[in-house]
RNA sequence: GGCGCCUUGGCGGAGUGGUUACGCAGCGGCCUGCAAAGCCGUUUACACCGGUUCGACUCCGGUAGGCGCCUCCA
């Protein structure tokens, strides 16, 4: 077991991971009103396979995404699409664990939704208003942000500086930096929960909260985490209402992701610049779409364009060609791999830094084709199952009788020195997708499709 | 305006006070009947200006440009 250090965003200095005690991963999740785009995806890949390098490290992590399946997008998206805002979320939610699961990472240890968690949002909120930390308003409730001292700390920013240009009058809020911790049902919401204050719902923050602690074994989590932009307001909120309710801190390490990006923008549904996670799937296949999100450091933004896709294409067919050739190559790993492993390690170690740790996969494949490294097989097996691409080093098989007396026909075609009947028999191979190779050890073929 | 962050070779993208990141693409070569795959080589990279230092792309200060958040957002 290593020591895994990680940058936390609210003190800005690197932290390492206490080994002595379970490690508790809670990750912000989509707020389901519509298909997921690849930037909703980074989160979802970073925190799955940090989890499992942790875990492969020895360490108990244990993690959790949460759904929010209760939200002003949703009863907006539902209206617009005159559908009813539970039957969205539902479809939504459903759309989110399909295409996710497609990534081919495994589940989230715990997946909890929002609208299953109200009883405890509700206790929550009551022990706020108990402490005077929030206060109930026309139906509403608020968090009353001045009864919390440390508000701003996450995302570096002094109340008193805070413009929320909103005019106090016929405000339900006492102060216009307080936040919604419930909300009234409004005329055109069609779903609303019975409260000690009338029926409604949950504010955006307050089933995070929640949520977390239900699955935490107590507070403070070790890391809690999500996409950068939820530093202010989420998260921040999420730490004064947990914090003012608990006395204790929420997380230990808050461990924030980069923006996708296109054409130097966010990536966001409001933008317009999305590009489906589903459709990158389709065109491109996980092993790709996995591969280009692993390409950056999670931290940083990461331009995304089918560029960027295409070459995670061509990366992933380099690393199974290496397969294809010395995939059953039986030997022990010699040093130099297992140094190459150490470093690989090391690498994701330090802040989990996924493209150096690429970079050393590559420079061990490199050395592997010179011959410079042996037993690298099951080295890099390992390096790629951390990084969430195992399944490049399953090589074809099953080439079908036709494909093989094809080859036959051409060997023999070559050896006769019929070259234009060998070239013919090529292109009606490649009809049938196949590719040849040639080799000292003869020819063989390989599957043409992409990804 | 406030807070946070960024500016690396054709593109993507790491990193370090003094040595080739890595990948993709291109070009040349080896291999091949020709290709493909693989290998080798290659295209004077670190926004600009000062400072610290024996030495800075790497530290400090400033300039310019860009991004994110401050409203929903992974």
């Amino acid at each position: 077991m290593r020591e895994v250090s990680v940058k936390d965003t609210a003190s800005g200095e690197r932290k390492p991971i206490d080994p002595g005690v379970p490690v508790s991963i809670y990750a912000c999740g989509p707020t389901v009103y519509s298909r997921i785009h690849i930037g909703n995806a980074r989160p979802f890949v970073v925190f799955s396979l940090f989890s499992r390098f942790l875990r492969s490290e020895g360490y108990d992590a244990r993690l959790v995404v949460n759904v929010t399946d209760i939200n002003d997008k949703i009863y907006e998206a539902a209206t617009a699409a005159g559908v009813g805002s539970e039957d969205l979320a539902k479809e939504m939610t459903a759309a989110y664990l399909a295409d996710t699961d497609r990534l081919g990472l495994g589940r989230p240890d715990s997946e909890p939704l929002a609208s299953e968690t109200i009883g405890p949002i509700i206790d929550l909120i009551e022990d706020l208003i108990e402490k005077d930390n929030a206060y109930e308003s026309g139906g509403d409730v608020y968090f009353s942000v001045r009864s919390f001292p440390d508000y701003g700390s996450l995302s570096h920013r002094d109340p008193d500086e805070m413009d929320q240009g909103e005019p106090d009058d016929g405000s339900p809020k006492r102060d216009p930096l307080d936040f919604a911790l419930w909300k009234a049902q409004k005329e055109g919401e069609d779903t609303s929960w019975d409260s000690p204050w009338g029926p409604g719902r949950p504010g955006w923050h307050i089933e995070c909260s929640a949520m977390a602690e239900q699955e935490a074994d107590g507070l403070p989590l070790a890391i809690h985490g999500g996409g950068s932009d939820l530093v202010f307001p989420h998260h921040e909120n999420e730490i004064a209402q947990s914090e003012a309710a608990r006395g204790v801190p929420l997380a230990g390490i808050w461990m924030h992701n980069g923006m996708i990006e296109t054409d130097r923008e966010k990536m966001s549904k409001s933008e317009g610049n999305i590009f489906q996670l589903s459709k990158a799937l389709d065109r491109y296949g996980s092993e790709a779409v996995v591969s280009f999100l692993v390409s950056g450091h999670y931290r940083q933004p990461l331009a995304f364009g089918e560029e960027g896709l295409e070459e995670a294409v061509a990366r992933n067919e380099r690393i199974r060609n290496f397969f294809r050739e010395a995939g059953a190559d039986g030997a022990e790993p010699d040093s130099a791999a297992l140094e190459s492993l150490e470093r690989f390690r090391d690498a994701l170690a330090d802040d989990f830094n996924t493209p150096q740790a690429l970079a050393e996969l590559f420079d061990l494949l490199r050395r592997a084709n010179q011959g410079e490294a042996s037993g690298v097989a099951p080295v890099m097996r390992e390096m790629l199952g951390l990084l969430g691409l195992e399944r490049l080093a399953e090589v074809e098989e099953g080439v079908d009788e036709e494909a093989l007396a094809l080859l036959e026909e051409r060997e023999t075609a070559r050896a006769g020195g019929d070259f234009e009947q060998a070239d013919r028999i090529r292109d009606r191979l490649a009809e049938l997708g196949w590719e040849v190779r040639d080799s000292q050890d003869g020819a063989s073929l390989v599957r043409l499709n992409r990804s």
